[in-house]
DNA sequence: TTGAAAGCGCTAACAA
DNA sequence: TTGTTAGCGCTTTCAA
């Protein structure tokens, strides 16, 4: 059933090598070619991408490592990074890991035998010391070693714009509700801007800070929001936490915007249609997908160039501000 | 760096069929199998699946073809189908199919190249010709030739399901509100339930129904809801289209579960540990993921079972209905 | 139980 | 410009 070089070789009468040529784009006589491109089309050749890939050590596949492709932060992030990987010819491969150290591995693993040509990773847990193999790797979000470039927002100025709208549109009682991970990564940034802005401009912040995993996440909100019945200006450190916030706040009867303002962090959206959950400091997912692309091809090839990007962000209104 | 078979074979002093039958799990004297870990340890090696993928034209891979990875049903699905594809030690592709045909042909004819064993798709173009090809298919959510298999959610049944509960809820005059594919598919039935349903108890049925691609949704749905006033309890086609129609509806003053009821049909959740964003008649997607893996393996082992498998529906209270 | 050897379909170096 | 050929790293038959 499947027509192998060889055998488009015959039918065209010339040699294995010529074939070889044409498919792969190297410039071959126009008669030559003509017969080739005939015979490749009479028997439906397709090459074989194994054969081709064990000769080359080339898969032109990128594998993409995420905690779960069920949750829209990232399934969003899937999507640009395919989107701009398809656009330079080359295939994703999405790996779930579960939000597990030890599946991250195994994916490692595997990758490293399927020939994967590089690796864009947001990772959660201290998968440093594998990373540093032989793979290209770019992360997202999180910082390792020194060694290993990173694309990430600008999630320090994010805390400051959430300070300032909240400022802005009138609030006077400011809190940040977060969750703190095992393994530090940039989201600290984000309280961190929240904090120092708002500091600047002589207000203080009530912090829920809560170690994960979290146990009685919604307990634990609203005794933080009885304890605080002033607030009105909350920022979250991210969408997933704000909405949970929304949820025990209705529960104790307040709607925002009215009676308290609240914005999220990421720019959820559920499809490329909807719009943003709730108000929100939005994370360029796209240009991050386009950026971490970008930075992996240069790994690829060698060309040592920056080894951080930091993106902008941006506040889109969501309903919950005023 | 990377140590191959041979090197194994050199280091254990065995023959490199030898090290094959460990690497297999092919039995082999106990001392000669100590030899040959130790020195699979030794040297970290891991076999090569493209040189083994070239040999026995198996990839152990399954592709997952779908309209788009942003959206939480099919990102759910694809999580679903991941977890059972690794537990059977299989690998998952995910392909963004972008609701284009021609992308969908392209993948195709790549994963083809690319040995996958197998594909699940979730495809609302005409794809038929092409899937006849070789590669063993299962369909979800849309029948094609009586040829390929197909795991479906009980449609019919669901539409009943919402024209139950509705009723049972109180709610008096009806509509069904939903959009029409080009390439029709199993969704007609909702609606087909959900009237035939409500003919029997003596009501009769308001509809809205589009056909895709939709121009002005929101003014459609609009008219409709103005033309319409009496109308108390709607079932939409899907999760998304429900969204929608709340978000005209609010614009118009009108609140559920007070003003109205509202039912959706997918089961939509954002992660695994979100809540149903409406009162809606849940896909078990789960189960349709288990069936289409376990239906695709007896496909491509030529155990020629069951050619359809549907699957039951329930209903999920989410705020929507009283 | 094991080793030797053929060959999967391709690329790339070398010759012609 | 083109054909020939040597492997890439593995599986699998065939002999031993």
């Amino acid at each position: 059933m499947k027509a192998t070089m060889k055998e488009v070789a015959e039918l065209a009468g010339v040699g294995l090598g010529t074939v070889s040529r044409v498919v792969n784009g190297v410039k071959v006589k126009e008669s030559t070619y003509r017969k080739v491109q005939d015979a490749i089309e009479a028997l439906h050749y397709q090459p074989d991408e194994y054969a081709r890939g064990l000769k080359t050590n080339k898969s032109h596949i990128i594998a993409l490592i995420i905690p779960t492709i069920w949750h829209p932060f990232f399934s969003e992030f899937a999507y640009h990074v395919e989107k701009e990987l398809s656009s330079r010819h080359y295939k994703l491969f999405i790996c779930n890991a579960e939000e597990n150290g030890e599946k991250e591995f195994e994916y490692l693993q595997m990758l490293e035998k399927n020939k994967v040509d590089g690796i864009i990773g947001i990772t959660y847990s201290d998968i440093d010391q594998y990373v540093s193999s032989n793979l290209p790797f770019v992360s997202i979000d999180r910082h390792f070693s020194e060694k290993i470039p990173y694309v990430t927002a600008d999630n320090y100025r994010g805390g400051q714009l959430a300070a300032e709208t909240l400022l802005e549109k009138g609030a006077k009682h400011f809190a940040y509700i977060g969750g703190l991970n095992r393994f530090e990564n940039e989201t600290i940034y984000r309280k961190m801007g929240f904090y120092n802005r708002l500091e600047e401009e002589g207000y203080s912040v009530k912090k829920l800070d809560m170690l994960e995993p979290i146990e009685d996440l919604e307990c634990k909100i609203r005794n933080f929001l009885l304890e605080n019945p002033e607030i009105d200006g909350i920022f979250t450190v991210n969408d997933f936490m704000g909405l949970t916030v929304m949820e025990v706040a209705q529960s104790l009867g307040k709607v925002p915007p009215h009676d308290y303002q609240i914005i999220g962090f990421d720019g959820l959206k559920m499809a490329i249609d909807k719009g943003y959950i709730l108000s929100t400091i939005v994370q360029p997912l796209e240009q991050m997908a386009q950026a971490a692309v970008a930075l992996l091809m240069d790994v690829m090839e060698q060309r040592d160039e920056k080894t951080r990007i930091v993106l902008p962000v941006s506040f889109a209104e969501g309903g919950t501000t005023k």
